[in-house]
Formats: C-alpha cells, structure tokens, sequence
DNA sequence: TTTTATCTACACCAAAAAGGGTATGCCCAA
DNA sequence: TTGGGCATACCCTTTTTGGTGTAGATAAAA
C-alpha cells in the first residue's frame, strides 16, 4: 500500500465470529496493517472508531443492534476520513445505493477473495473509491435495465415533440408560456400533455413528472 | 468460458491500429475465439456486425464517422444479443450513463489488462454485465457525491409532513384522494403543497414533482 | 396510393389547482 | 414566556386540469 501514514489500523465489524476471525488472520499477516480491533455489532463499531486511532473500517451490513448502514452514517458524520469498506452479500445489493450516500467508500462480497480485500484497501487508503465488478454489476443492470428497456418503449411512445413539452412543464412552466415559446396555442400545449396523460396511462401532469423523471426523459 | 456455442467471434473496433492489432493477437491465442474482425470506426462495426455472425464487440469509445456511443445504439437496436464491452478512458467517463442507456454489456479501461479483458468477455458472453472497479468509481462518485449533499440539504427543509404529501402529489394522487388517506382536510393539504413551493422557491406543482424526483425524496 | 403517425387546433364542461391571504392550536427551545 | 416551527383549516378569485371529441395539414411508411 502506498502513501499514507503507515502502518495503518483497520476495524473489523461483523457479527459472526468467524469472519472476523478469519480476515483478523488475513489482515494481521499484512506488515502495513498495525492493529485491528474487531466489533460484533454496529454501535460498538462506532464506539471503537471514536474511542481509537482507526484509518479503515471493514463494515457487514447485516449486524445486530445498529446495522452497517446506520454505523456507517454515524462514522462518516463524526468523521469522514476514516475510510469504509462495506462487505455485502449480493442480496444486499438493494441498500447499496443507501450506503453509497451514507458515505460508503467501498463495497466488496462476502465471496471476494483476500486479494480483493487487500485491493480495496489499498484503494480507499488512498483516498479513491472500489466496488468490486460482482456488485457493479448490480448498480449496472439498475443503471441501464430499466432505463435501456424504458428508453425503448418510452421514447417510441413520446414523439419528439411531446418530449420537448414533458421537459417544459417539469421545468415549471405553463400552458401559456410554453405556448409561447413554442409559438404554439395554449391549447396545443394542452392536448399534448393530455394526449401523453392517455397514452401512458397517467392520471394527471404530477404523475406525469414524475414518471418523465424517474425515465430519464427529462433534459 | 462457459455455456456458449463455442468457439465465439469478436470484432474489434477501434481506430489506433496499434490497439486493433495488440488486441486481436491477445485475442488470437484463446482457443475459444474463432474469428476476430476488427473495424477502425463506428460505421464500419456496425456493417460488420450486420454481416457477420459476431457475437461481441469491443468498442473504442472515440472513433471518427461514428462514435462508440451512436455505434452501440445502432447495433443493440438491431442485434440486441450482440454483447458490447466499451473500451474507455477514464476521461469519456462522462458519457458512461449513455453508453449504459445504449445498452452497453461492460467497461473496461484502456488501462486493463489481458485478465481483464478476458474476464469481461466471459462475463459478458454468459449474459451478464462488468464494469471494472476503476469505472465503478466514477458512477459510485457521481452516486454518492451529489445526492448525499442534497438529502442533508433537502431533507431539512421538508418537513416529514411534506414529505409525505409530496409523495402522494407525486404518485398522482389528488388533494382529496391525500386528504382521504390521511384524515386532512382538503386545503390542510393543499396549504402542505404551498408552503412546499414557497419553501422551495418552485413555481407549480410540476416543478415540485420534478424537484422530488430529482433530489431522490420519493419512496 | 392509401394508411398511419404526428402536429396542430378547437369545443365543452366539471373539477381541481393556483395564488393570495389569514388563523388557531401545539410543542419545543431560547 | 415567548417566539418559531409545524400541522391544521378556511376564504376568495382566477386559471388550469382532466375527460372526451373533432379535425385539418403534412410527412412517412406500407
């Protein structure tokens, strides 16, 4: 591992033993890794983090008393540099997205290897982020999944020129000023918005933002 | 490589001739890789992908007459089993949410290695998608980043009360019907959606629904 | 060449929302 | 105890909306 005041110490916060055990054995075999501290729930995890000099926290989600999501926020809000790697399994994936803004700085599976353990490490040491390519594949598939089969059906059920006036009303504007931006009449504007109402089986214009926003429709 | 009709073909499109020529002898040395083809631009990928049974293509992002981007449109639109992997810098970052839209199968650097490149073919050939660690970065930042800023921001200034009425405007439930559900007057929750915009210095109801999407507050 | 899709525009009508305020309890913190 | 924030509720007027049709012009596709 490179620059950073080395040797550093690490956490490990899981609530089964033998994990902790295990990647103690793993890490302590590391001549750049100093102490390591273990925790078996979440609030001792942040206690310990408070309490010592701890560069790397290697965070389960599934913990008992306060979970890695809620330790993980605690840590990042009291302090932000100490680095958080956190191991999911894949069926975790779903809170990814809620760790990765309570300020996760990695994510690895219960199935990586020590390499990609070191790896991760090593990477947010410095300062950098890792997700491991099993659970990127997750953010993937929710990236482009949806959007890529939403963007076929949708974007062939909006013609360009409804799209253009989804994207002005979700900007604020109304009928009249479309209108006229447009050099169209009000109503116009207004049987489009109804027509794109019909044809996406939408009950009103909020429910129509909304649905343009969530499909990447808009701008 | 695994459950595919074996051995696959390749194209290569890129338009630094060192890289085609790097690649195809990597390539050339699998024995699960029967023909490779390579394109040095977007045009001609797509042609060769219309012609030829090619069952991956690994696309330079920046080539001249037609970029990666338009490239992968064209060929997922017509041969959606056809499995990309983008090659990129990590200066084209920027353009990996379209890339994902398009409906790339994996990212790889330009960076990455043999093993790398390997790993994302069998990844991908198997259906399922890559994108390696230091790409994951950039969308974990771009995840992360922003919307954590914004949730401490935002979710200050709406009250739980709002919260729960925005959702409800946003699911395209009308005053009566969020009055209904939760035992309010009609104009409580219409003062509710007021002082939201007020609030929140937005114009009508459009505007708010889009805020809300945008800045992750519904669901 | 006919059909189809799209864009344009209008009519009618009831319901809803916009926008402008005002106001009353309640709880909590200064 | 006195604001402040929050949730609740109402009034009034104007504008927009939602629902349902109709219909001409035009360009593209079958």
């Amino acid at each position: 591992m490179a620059q950073y005041q080395f040797p550093i110490s690490i956490l490990i916060a899981d609530d089964h033993r033998l994990i902790t055990d295990g990647l103690a054995t793993i890490l302590g075999a590391e001549k750049d890794i100093s102490e390591i501290y273990t925790a078996d729930n979440g609030r001792d995890a942040v206690e310990l983090v408070m309490q010592h000099a701890i560069d790397c926290v290697i965070m389960d989600v599934d913990m008992p008393i306060l979970n890695g999501l809620e330790a993980t926020k605690q840590i990042k809000q009291q302090k932000p540099n100490v680095k958080i790697i956190v191991v999911s399994m894949l069926s975790d994936a779903a809170i990814v997205n809620k760790l990765l803004r309570a300020g996760a700085d990695a994510f690895i599976n219960k199935e990586s290897g020590k390499a990609e353990l070191l790896k991760a490490i090593n990477v947010v040491i410095n300062g950098k982020k890792y997700i491991s390519p099993e659970i990127s594949a997750y953010l993937f598939t929710r990236l482009s999944g949806p959007k890529a089969d939403q963007e076929e059906t949708v974007e062939r059920q909006l013609t360009p020129r409804e799209l253009e006036i989804i994207r002005h009303i979700a900007d604020g504007l109304t009928n009249q000023e479309i209108a006229g931006k447009l050099f169209l009449s009000t109503v116009t504007v207004d049987t489009h918005r109804k027509n794109m109402l019909a044809k996406l089986n939408l009950k009103n214009t909020a429910s129509l933002v909304r649905y343009a926003a969530e499909h990447g429709l808009l701008k």
